[in-house]
DNA sequence: TTGTGTGAATCCCTTCACAGCG
DNA sequence: CGCTGTGAAGGGATTCACACAA
């Protein structure tokens, strides 16, 4: 139990999880680092240190059991509970968003809508009605917004973000095309499909020139 | 001008050369590795030695000329060419994707759509046909497409991904929550929402739990 | 015997610092 | 003098290898 955890550390947990919801389902009892390393194309030894930063959750000689480590991993990874969530930007993607199932299923609770075209204000999308972007503030304060989608235009991403950490989020998936500035208190993951697929002609392109 | 590529190197190449293309609408002529650095949010040293990998593109006292490390970029990159893109999965994901104006506009060219389901097939988005998936090889190789967008349910992304790898595919975006398991020759990049939101729940739990 | 937990060794990436060119 | 390009140093993260517990 050593602390000091890096940051690509949340990536692995969050496949550990998939792989022990899954085995779970295929009725597996027990588990070992090898045979997790193997789902989430990783290394024995990876598996073994990423989960010793949180504790000691294996039986030596036997490995772990499935069950309790998925939820050591729900605790550690902060799923073990319901996130309320506000989407700002109802466009293409808060739509894709909205309805992507997994959202819901997995803790991740939409309590508020925040769009600035003024058609759009005040229609209903599921039991939600889209608000206002002046309600921001009052919304997140509210009802306890702790994440944000935040899927506006570039130009209005910062803007729109500041406000929100100055309200009392805490973390932010960033859908905009800029690297956002805010404290280091507040999380921010950024979504970035043009930073995406030029990575992908990237090693498409160098793969290929060389010898 | 030394081999050997950070595998981070691309995502910060792609923030370099958004920032080229603002400065180039700001109407400057030269920049700094400072100036690109403070953009990208790394360091001046980190900008110089990510660009001395593919040849020295600046000049000693002046800086960069930024039309020129731009088209450079470009080139390093891989997008100063269109790329022939399908898209498996005409739902959500992929309806939001083929609208994305950032897509064709930045050299990605949708030239077929497939989906599974009987309704959709035979239906037309924009000039497109959306095909059956009997017909993914027959596409990928009479259309030249080198680049597959991925966006179907989990237990179809595997089998989908390896017959269009076998037909010539050379990168995967791939939106199902699952490691694909394909040649080392074909790049992939894993877009997982489910993983970036639980990403920024542990970051926030973590940050919280702090000392 | 099996498979975890963990210090030590290794590897890779970033940062430093400066020689050298414009 | 200013700023790049780069070997060398430094720091993190991964991998190794083994003591030890079941």
């Amino acid at each position: 139990m050593t602390r000091r955890v890096p940051a690509s550390t949340a990536r692995r947990l969050s496949h550990y999880l998939r792989s022990l919801e899954d085995l779970e389902s295929e009725g597996g009892e027990t588990v070992s680092s090898e045979e997790l390393a193997e789902r989430g194309q990783t290394t024995a030894a990876q598996v073994r240190k990423d989960l010793s930063h949180f504790g000691s959750f294996g039986k030596r000689g036997l490995g772990y059991r499935v069950d309790e480590l998925r939820e050591q991993l729900r605790q550690i990874l902060g799923v073990d509970r319901v996130w309320r969530v506000a989407l700002i930007g109802a466009g293409r993607i808060g739509s894709a968003l909205f309805e992507y199932p997994a959202f819901e299923s997995r803790g991740y609770e939409c309590v508020a809508i925040v769009d600035s075209d003024p058609k759009k204000v005040g229609t209903r999308w599921g039991g939600l009605t889209i608000r206002p972007p002046e309600e921001l503030e009052s919304l997140i304060a509210g009802l306890g917004v702790e994440l944000v989608i935040l899927a506006v235009p570039a130009q209005a991403a910062q803007d729109i973000a500041t406000r929100a950490v100055n309200a009392g989020v805490k973390g932010i998936l960033n859908f905009a095309p800029i690297r956002l500035k805010v404290v280091a208190a507040v999380a921010v993951e950024d979504v970035n499909l043009v930073m995406q697929l030029e990575a992908l002609s990237f090693s498409i392109t160098q793969l290929g020139s060389e010898a």
